[in-house]
DNA sequence: CGCAACGTTCAGAAAGGACTAAACGTTGAG
DNA sequence: CTCAACGTTTAGTCCTTTCTGAACGTTGCG
């Protein structure tokens, strides 16, 4: 394997360890990403140095995720694999798992901190802080209400390009490219 | 301490671990965000249930990201701490530092090896195939660049508020609120 | 001075995740 | 039917990160 290569799928090790997945996630995309053909497990397995059983884990998450397709070959027991090579459908696949999993989570564990709050209310000798506290979780609730519709709007997008892009404002700033 | 406050503490610690911070961070933010007035550290200690090692480590750390500010108070020795209440701005903060941190860091990594490959190109037996991932490792870099570019843009904002949002093309759905 | 009240630091423990290796279930060819 | 080629699962190990507890340096009061 070429040492560019090497040097690459090392990056992307860096990166989805950062954005908080596992390492070899990152290392598998980077193979595939980088193979002008389909690859199969053990190529994979070969390229990137990692465990069959590791490889088949995180390979599936990359799938539900939509980072990888899986490519079909008739008479062959292998499975294939190829990129998304659109990287904005990728963040846009990440985006939205994260959303089903955790922003909803966010915002109910919130809600109810604010029923709470109600209940409490008659039975506690310090209003004041009662009404304090209710106001700054209002406050969470409706910023994190007003994020989940900022990542939504994110999403209806269906190409997240330079046309999309302008809308965020970028205008003001054309420097290079 | 109310029971709502708990509950709502206990929501923030699931959510700066889902962030990748440490969960201490998010309970000391909490117990400050809903605190009416400045908190000590030994408060702190007392409400998180933490060590007093560890909440001196991490509410620096909400310091440094601008999410909590430290109050003098002229003769007294402790130090007190207020939440940064403008969540909009928390998320900038946060944004900037993994900016500094990690976007720099991968664009390079990425530029680095296509330098590689450029090396690597007049030895190769297989120039189809180094073709190819210059184009890939090209499309990824101009990717880099252009989310630098979107969260330059965000950062840009000195408000990240309604008006802001509408520019996210958020105007297509006006369901609640 | 001496002591008590603070915040900080650091070595070590604890916890949580991720990877490995081996056993396993399935499928198709011979 | 038997065996080899696959992908999957899981128990166990390793490694990283985070938290704790205690020692420490500083500051100001008595």
């Amino acid at each position: 394997m070429s040492n560019a290569k090497n040097h690459f799928i090392q990056g992307m090790s860096r990166i989805a360890d950062f954005w908080g997945m596992p390492k070899a996630m990152g290392v598998i995309y980077g193979c595939i990403y980088l193979s002008s053909c389909p690859v199969s497990l053990d190529e994979m397995v070969d390229q990137s140095g990692l465990s069959k059983g590791s490889v088949s884990t995180n390979v599936r998450v990359l799938e539900r995720l939509q980072m990888v397709r899986q490519e079909f070959r008739p008479g062959d027991r292998k499975d294939y694999y190829v990129a998304e090579p659109d990287l904005w459908r990728v963040v846009r696949g990440i985006l939205e798992q994260r959303r089903k999993v955790e922003f909803s989570s966010a915002l109910s564990s919130v809600h109810e901190s604010l029923a709470m709050l109600d209940v409490e209310e008659s039975s506690s000798e310090n209003p004041h802080e009662i009404v304090f506290q209710r106001e700054r979780i209002r406050q969470m609730e409706s910023f994190f209400r007003m994020l989940d519709k900022v990542v939504g709007g994110i999403l209806l997008m269906n190409k997240l390009s330079a046309s999309a892009l302008s809308r965020f404002g970028m205008e003001k700033q054309n420097n290079e490219d």
